[in-house]
DNA sequence: TTTATTCTATCTACTAGTAGGTAGGTAATT
DNA sequence: AATTACCTACCTACTAGTAGATAGAATAAA
């Protein structure tokens, strides 16, 4: 057994932003909400973030990382792209349980007043997805398993803006099911 | 021929705070920035509208009137469901074209963060298009002209979803085609 | 091994600027 | 005279951020 790791304040003020950015948005939250949180001052937050817009790019690196994850258990887990899709969308519907949207969605909708370096992660996480999932669907498709018509990339694209524009809602409707629903539709124009 | 009307300042105040939500979001406009667009006062604005919930409460209905006048327009203009649903969909490229996207996209992303009273004049707007949309679903769908399984008001949600992700990927992306590929997919998945 | 120095990570105290908002004043209109 | 619609001047609260201090840990030197 390893002796107690020494705290991770770097880690917890990470952590708790990107919680923050999937529950309220950049401009809604600050590095006061943080310092409560953790129980820690303001500068403390600066010391290791000197400012609020490296604290966002580091945030969105860690998303993108988070995502990665996801991804690659997906590859490992099983080779159904059924089965694959089902937990991307069910990683997404847990945001929704906990009360918090994609980062990725909230940064979007802020895009024209976020500093420009976090624009470029973000557009990153949303490249990395869609590249992953343009290529299970083209995969799929070559293997006669989906059915769907037109560019594999395009329909991928038009997939996440479903579902980001399927959790904005489902968060305000305090409604899970309408995101399950837009899931079901999603899945079933994949299958003609 | 009138005599000259007289300067409608609450009116442009309204103008100007819609197209403030439109590029940028509830917490990224201020009082300030409206002032300097109209060159008045900030207390004139006040003067207007008290508080900015209030502002934003009036800036929506006037959205609502904004979505009510296209959907009579449409209805006036033709009965071919495909015409409609092109023409509802450009109202939406038009704001691309103009760095905006949809105020209630906007708003639906800042929702844990907004007075109720503006979470609840935008859940009325969707709910209208959510209405209009399933009803123009069920109708075409009854009379042959459209093929799309599932429940007509499930695929208008989805629909709206797919729309408002579109419109805020295609303004990250700064690319128009993004959104009207979606818009192709959307139509294509209606004719199964 | 001990001591000195450097590094790390937190703190207190403070700043400039901006947000939404208020109170009182004034000119024009009704 | 009352109302409307603008103004100046000001307020509190909050934001992102800064400077200096300090304690503990790590490293280097004796």
């Amino acid at each position: 057994m390893d002796a107690p790791t020494k705290p991770d304040t770097r880690g917890e003020i990470l952590k708790t932003t990107l919680q923050l950015l999937g529950r309220r948005s950049y401009h809604s939250f600050s590095y006061n909400d943080i310092s409560q949180i953790l129980g820690i001052k303001k500068s403390s937050i600066h010391y290791h973030f000197p400012s609020k817009e490296i604290l966002a790019v580091e945030s969105v690196k860690k998303y993108y990382e988070k995502i990665e994850y996801l991804l690659n258990k997906l590859d490992n887990f099983t080779t159904d792209p059924w089965v694959k899709l089902d937990e991307f969308f069910n990683f997404f519907k847990i945001l929704l349980e906990r009360n918090e949207v994609c980062v990725g969605g909230i940064l979007t909708a802020e895009v024209s007043t976020l500093p420009n370096s976090v624009t470029v992660e973000t557009i990153k996480v949303f490249n990395r997805v869609f590249d992953y999932l343009a290529n299970l669907l083209k995969i799929s498709r070559d293997n006669g398993i989906m059915g769907f018509s037109g560019d594999p990339r395009s329909r991928a694209v038009m997939i996440m803006s479903s579902i980001e524009g399927a959790l904005l809602l489902s968060r305000m409707f305090n409604n899970i099911q309408l995101f399950t629903d837009a899931i079901q539709i999603i899945i079933r124009d994949l299958c003609i």
